[in-house]
RNA sequence: GGCGAGUUGGCGGAGUGGUUACGCAGCGGAUUGCAAAUCCGUGUACACCGGUUCGAUUCCGGUACUCGCCUCCA
């Protein structure tokens, strides 16, 4: 099956073309963990998940490696442990947990390899050292700094040019730095800060180097593809093909890049510097099912943004009611429909398989509809609790129904029937009256104390 | 200022050089005591201005607007 998938280092869509089919490998960036994800968060986990099962689905589920790296080492753990009085190991702990929870709340597999960047700081000061040997590094006032007029091809991703950059740099330059756009390997850490010995003394490395090093570690100088939210664009994956390339010379380093666009609150990217952010938890917490979250996702291209509104989680709550009626009592399956899989294949094309996912619910292939929707990671084994009808025995109030309404059609006094429909429907459970009778089905939100109520009546 | 992405019917949201998805809502109908549910039917919209073309929403150029990056950020 041929895979295409929009690059952003040729600006087009490419063939996606693995070195080893037998070992597709793909690096994703992952988050910095002191808080909570937050909505925006989870959109490149759910993005990239469906990249996974894309390619385990295309090369075999052995043949995917995925990584997703853990940023346990940053100035903001730092600072949350000092406004906590906590320990960093057991914040980023607790904080990387929570983020697994709610990204397998939303769907997502774990990837097959989840490094910690704090196991690889041996790996990082090694990286360091070669680009120092290389003449890209220097080190200066304790820091060592990546060298970017060394490295001709920086600004290739994002299609800047080193003088643009200089001539609109907004920042305050450090003193150290011989060229305003270099940027830091490694940096001096203070007694109390966590740190590492080096060849330049106790300290830390910088965010940039982190990706590199825990790529190469795992993937190797030459991988397939490499993710992450279109705000790494640049300057972090810019500055990792810098320091990857300029380590291993001839190395492709990512031969594919891919960028998800933002999630955005009132129109404005979700992030917790604006502060205009609720996090995955908060909804889960507040009712809203993870695979309602999941589908709303999955209605936009990843390559637009998106805003997160109380009528597309209403309308996706819906949608998934609707299709997990029609599969419950059918068991997952191995195989989607392939028309889902061609949509993926083309650039990802979300929305697309959606689609197709309503095309087998209008069709009524419900086989058809059960492994699709298990593909897309919308349904796992049963049909969840919060969309499902209960199995509850109301034959005898459906006979006392159904006795009323006979009745009443002779009378032609439907008050009786009326008040026994408003209160079935109070205790959760829906009314069918038809020409086969009455029917009545405990939903979701049955109350069986309620139900008492209406036989009080 | 530089770089990048985007602008589609009431809403959401794909896609295509000509026959114009899909979902939700709405409307009409079937059904119903009424409703719900269900089923059937129903919508020529593609920011603006040029250009290429027999023909452009789709290709090219420009304009406007929105968003992102250039500072930690998915």
């Amino acid at each position: 099956m041929d895979i295409q998938l929009r690059n952003t280092a040729t600006g087009r869509k490419d063939r996606f073309d693995p070195i080893d089919p037998a070992n597709v490998r793909v690096y994703v960036c992952g988050p910095t963990v002191y808080d909570r994800a937050h909505l925006g968060n989870a959109r490149p986990v759910v993005v990239f998940d469906i990249l996974f099962r894309l390619l385990r689905h295309v090369y075999g589920t052995e043949a995917v490696t995925y990584v997703r790296n853990f940023t346990d080492i940053e100035d903001k753990i730092m600072d949350r442990a000092r406004e906590t009085g906590r320990e960093i190991s057991a914040i980023t702990q607790e904080t990387a947990q929570w983020y697994l929870d709610d990204m397998a709340a939303v769907g997502a597999l774990e990837p097959t390899h989840m490094p910690r960047a704090t196991d690889h700081v041996g790996g990082m000061v090694a990286h360091i050292e070669r680009l120092i040997e290389k003449g890209h590094a220097y080190e200066a006032d304790g820091h060592v700094l990546f060298s970017v007029e060394s490295f001709p091809e920086y600004g290739a991703l994002s299609g800047r040019s080193v003088d643009d950059m200089i001539a609109g740099a907004r920042v305050e330059v450090a003193p150290y730095k011989k060229s305003p756009m270099d940027f830091v390997l490694w940096k001096p850490s203070t007694p109390v800060q966590p740190g590492w010995e080096s060849p330049w003394g106790r300290g830390r490395p910088g965010w940039h180097i982190e990706c590199s090093a825990m790529s190469h570690a795992i993937l190797g100088d030459t991988f397939d593809l490499h993710g992450g939210g279109n705000d790494l664009t640049f300057p972090h994956h810019e500055n990792e093909i810098a320091q990857s390339k300029a380590a291993y010379p001839g190395c492709g380093f990512a031969r594919h890049w891919m960028h998800n666009e933002m999630l955005l609150v009132d129109g404005k990217k979700m992030s917790k510097s604006l502060g205009n952010f609720f996090t995955v938890r908060d909804l889960l917490d507040r009712g809203v099912p993870g695979e309602v979250i999941r589908l709303v996702f999955l209605g936009t291209h990843y390559r637009k943004p998106m805003d997160w509104t109380e009528a597309k989680r209403s309308e996706a709550e819906g949608t998934l009611r609707k299709w997990y009626g029609m599969v419950d009592g059918i068991g997952p399956a191995p195989t989607p429909d392939p028309r889902v899989v061609e949509a993926l294949a083309d650039d990802l094309n979300t929305p697309g398989a959606v689609t197709m996912l309503h095309t087998l619910a209008r069709d009524g292939d419900r086989a058809g509809l059960r492994a699709s929707l298990g593909f897309l990671g919308l349904l796992g084994e049963d049909v969840p609790s919060w969309a499902a009808d209960q199995a509850v025995d109301l034959s005898a109030h459906a006979a006392r129904l159904e006795a009323a309404w006979e009745a009443a059609k002779a009378s032609k006094d439907f008050a009786e029937v009326d008040r026994m429909k408003a209160g079935f429907l109070a205790a959760g459970v829906e009314v069918r009256m038809g020409r086969d009778g009455v029917e009545l089905v405990a939903g979701p939100d049955f109350d069986a104390s309620a139900l008492e109520m209406v036989t009080q009546i």
